[in-house]
DNA sequence: CTTGATGCAAAGGATTTGCACAAAT
DNA sequence: ATTTGTGCAAATCCTTTGCATCAAG
């Protein structure tokens, strides 16, 4: 899908919910879609800002976007980061942060998707409860700086 | 293993990084290992203050437990929580908080062990990186309040 | 004794809020 | 027009730090 068509997308969720799509919350969207980096607030304020969007407006639109589903927060070392989730078919999301150089990566895997469904299911029998979101959080060393050691 | 051998043995480990066992650490060690909850620093002053135990060093603590393996941060909805970890031979934390009432529980499931362990040799065998740690969030409704809306 | 640990108060950083103004439908 | 959204500045909340004092080994 192109990139307007995903903003308009949004743009008519979002008016599905009451809100608007204004400038601030375009140039928001607009950087989620496209980018495939994990953003932090002041991530995405620094390259909002020379659109005149200020650092609160920068918050209440993520507050709005992950609320109705557009983006997902991942909280890896106590740092808040946003991705974009609305388009993704993942269920999963299989995060793995570098101790040493800091990265993160995202493990995008049909084998790793089928058994943490599997997981899922599994679970959701045993335990009797309904699992909506899964979230995991790997940390390690990776594979760059595992050669950079030796 | 009980509970003053678990504290004595906590003592060594401290020692060993060069850090005492002083009267506020006890208290708060004392806590982590008598309570299977998962705290967050609010909680634990809460819990320690009467012994006059002050925030920072509420935080102080917590900060030299987590590096030196006795206690494990997970992040749930942007909180932090800390639990005990050096008696667990978990290598693994399944978490699952309750969107309801807001419980978090864990996992401890055999075959939900051997199955993330097999998840993670495979991703270091594909992926050629080195996975220390794997903390796993499940969001969704819990069996009890799943109940309550029926 | 000597070094490390503590409490207090204050600082710091991230996030949120009140409010008057601006922009969207 | 009317409602919702915005920027600014200030408030708030959580966490960390400086420093004088205290306690553990």
């Amino acid at each position: 899908m192109g990139t307007e068509k995903k903003i308009s997308e949004i743009e008519e969720l979002l008016k599905s919910k009451g809100y608007k799509l204004t400038h601030p919350r375009e140039v928001i969207v607009r950087l989620f879609v496209q980018t495939s980096e994990h953003l932090k607030p002041e991530d995405i304020y620094n390259e909002v800002r020379h659109e005149d969007v200020s650092l609160p407006t920068v918050y209440r639109s993520i507050e709005i976007l992950k609320n109705i589903g557009v983006i997902k927060e991942v909280v890896i070392n106590s740092e808040r980061y946003y991705e974009l989730s609305i388009f993704s078919q993942k269920k999963f999301h299989i995060h793995f942060q570098c101790s040493i150089c800091g990265k993160i990566k995202e493990y995008n895997d049909k084998r790793i998707f089928k058994d943490m469904l599997l997981q899922r299911d599994y679970i959701e029998e045993t335990y009797n409860d309904v699992i909506e979101d899964v979230t995991v959080v790997m940390k390690g060393v990776c594979s760059s700086c595992k050669k950079e050691v030796k």
